[in-house]
DNA sequence: CTATTAAGTCAATTCGCTTGACTTAATTAG
DNA sequence: CTAATTAAGTCAAGCGAATTGACTTAATAG
């Protein structure tokens, strides 16, 4: 009947989707819990022993999951228990970061198996992707020469890039206005035959903070990420949030004050980018990395001038977030040296009253996230894992 | 084996999961949709004729659902359209709001079916409580007189106020203290034998707005409720939103710049509280809504004065939403005249630049939601209708 | 008048979870 | 040492909701 608007309509589900969600509810159980028996996983989940028993004997043929020795504990029979393979499924990761590309495979539990790095022009998108296929072709290579099978195991491509996306008019060269406007997914699901999906990088790092860091187990965290630009990644019900448009979380351009158009965007001054400006500093200088992890180390005065400003506008930012989303635990990362990012967290503190500021807490209101350089690439390449594997709602529905 | 910490797990799914679902996505497309085929049903739920079939002879058995005439059109037999029976379920809302309560009954489609209100006591929930229950057992006696088998269709039993909950020390007695320590979740559960939830006024809010307003069909919404306080109200990925502890979206408290402890929280400059204390006006003065509507009709200078400063920190509110979410659009709604909300949503164009600047919106960036001042308590009773009806991930799930 | 198109039903099948009895193997009580 | 108890896990039958594919019905197009 209606021929003319398109009916809109959530999809219905069937035993596939049944199937489907509770395999990667068992998934995430032993991902998040370790090594559980069979038992102990009908247990968790509510399903029957004989079901999780199917559904177990199907992941351990898939070799996803192995057994390990039974433990004899207590009265009655000794339980087995199970753990995930971490070579049963790979991903692999790429970040592009201005004039860098790194690229990465990660296996089913979030480690590094292969990783490489090149150099990006700024400016050429497409010889860009061609320097980004050779990197893929390379970790690809040596994936395979370490595991056998390793392409069939091979979820998808993951890649994080600065946001946001979509701008009218990215103002700015910084924001890679050419990367934006070239097919990129398109580019590398052709040159790779994989399954690529596209985030910004602050939702990477949050994405690799799930799966391997401060965020593993927590439900609703907001990772602060300060890059050249500044963003935040929100895990939301568990789940990474993008928005309407896939631009949640892009705070960089959020003005600090009501007075208009005056005002300055957050990311002027709490952000790598303000500081290189602060030190007069050339981003694209060699060996900048260790050059600002030595001058944070001597607590430069120049430096901590600008953490003190940024230190301010960042402590308000969480603030904020604590104000809006309510989290559990704030996560505050960085792509720059750790020494500086302490820097920051110090001098965030004491942080602003908020209403996370309860007795009962479990979780630190701020915690310094991962510093590792790779973080991006990695929570890159988690991110295929994670929608291959994770329970999500999606997962059981019949269609994307 | 785990005997010390629980497991953490995800709970699995069965055919039972399944058909809920399945019951659901047919609910909600016919609500979004109005009347639909079981042709057109299969098509956009991806589920085959038969399923659809079986379904909707199911949720017509359970009165839910109702055939309308054949109609003739095109080729081929004609179809039989189905649409909802809004008598098929009913739902009780309750706004607690300071020094007054409302209950209202709406049924399946959010229509109100019967009001009730009168005076609380702000400092004794107790005797509060007995007034409330007074008034659910009107509208209940309304209810039954309107419709048999009212009762067993009354899925819940939905609870507004004003948030934040779980404050550390509630500094003001508009906070509503003595209400906040109440258990009054349970003693609303054991006075009228329902299912009882909670939510603070600006979620009601945005359920409202889903399920009969702006936000009807929009998977990414945020709604702006400037009341006695003001709060926001978080539709994400087509669910409310709530945060780690119930509190996402309560801006109220969030500090209007960077400067830290002595700068000005939003609800001292943009909330119905500062315009009364900007008029010299007592909040729990009779006719004062009228007044206010007067005055904004007016054009009263002295409320235009307001209006301008609160506009100034809603415009950035606006953009600072905007940054952060990625909505599809932001609703304004309020507890004040709708003159007044004009007055505000006018002065708050031309709205700052954000991300949400885009060219090919479908939705205003800005909208006025509604100003109905039962909008709380019909978005109260939507959320036991929501959680009963709608398809969402928990309902899959074995366990809540 | 016939072919085509589409809605909807019928009956058999499929597939993953459930049920309840059973087996195995440990610990604890007497 | 034996018997009772507790618990892990299997076996085999059953269930239930969606699927499959053929079929019926009823409209329009040519």
């Amino acid at each position: 009947m209606h021929d003319i608007s398109p009916i809109r309509a959530k999809s219905g589900t069937n035993q596939e989707g049944t199937s489907a969600h509770n395999r990667r509810v068992m998934i995430e159980a032993l991902r998040l819990n370790g090594a559980l028996s069979r038992a102990d996983l009908a247990r968790a989940t509510q399903l029957t022993k004989q079901a999780v028993s199917n559904i177990i004997e199907d992941l351990e043929g898939d070799g996803l999951v192995v057994a390990l020795n039974a433990v004899r504990k207590g009265r009655g029979q000794p339980f087995t228990p199970y753990r995930l393979v971490p070579e049963g499924a790979f991903a692999i990761g790429l970040q592009i970061d201005r004039h860098l590309t790194r690229v990465v495979v990660v296996d089913l539990v979030g480690k590094v198996i292969a990783r490489a790095e090149a150099g990006l022009p700024l400016d050429e998108p497409s010889a860009g992707v061609d320097i980004i296929l050779g990197l893929v072709d390379r970790v690809r290579g040596e994936l395979a020469g370490m595991f056998s099978q390793s392409e069939r195991r091979l979820v998808g491509l993951g890649v994080a890039m600065p946001g946001p996306f979509g701008l009218k008019n990215p103002d700015n060269k910084w924001m890679m206005p050419a990367w934006q406007q070239f097919p990129l997914v398109e580019a590398l699901a052709a040159g790779t035959g994989l399954n690529v999906g596209l985030q910004n990088d602050a939702a990477a790092c949050a994405t690799a903070e799930r799966i391997v860091g401060a965020a593993h187990g927590v439900d609703h965290a907001v990772c602060l990420y300060v890059g050249y630009g500044i963003a935040a990644g929100l895990i939301l019900n568990g789940e990474l949030y993008s928005g309407g448009h896939g631009n949640a979380g892009e705070v960089g351009m959020a003005l600090l004050s009501p007075s208009g158009p005056g005002s300055t965007p957050l990311e002027h001054r709490a952000s790598l980018a303000s500081l290189y400006q602060h030190l007069g500093l050339d981003p694209t200088e060699r060996g900048l990395y260790e050059k600002l992890g030595a001058l944070a180390l001597a607590q430069d005065p120049r430096v901590m001038g600008w953490v003190g400003k940024a230190a301010s506008d960042l402590r308000w930012s969480v603030h904020l977030i604590e104000t809006i989303f309510d989290p559990q635990t704030v996560i505050l990362t960085s792509s720059a040296p750790e020494a500086l990012a302490r820097l920051l967290l110090q001098a965030m503190h004491p942080l602003l009253p908020s209403i996370a500021d309860r007795p009962a807490r479990r979780l630190p209101r701020l915690q310094l996230g991962t510093t590792d350089p790779w973080a991006i690439a990695v929570g890159a390449a988690a991110e295929p894992i994670s929608r291959a594997f994770d329970p999500r709602f999606s997962a059981i529905l019949k269609a994307g």
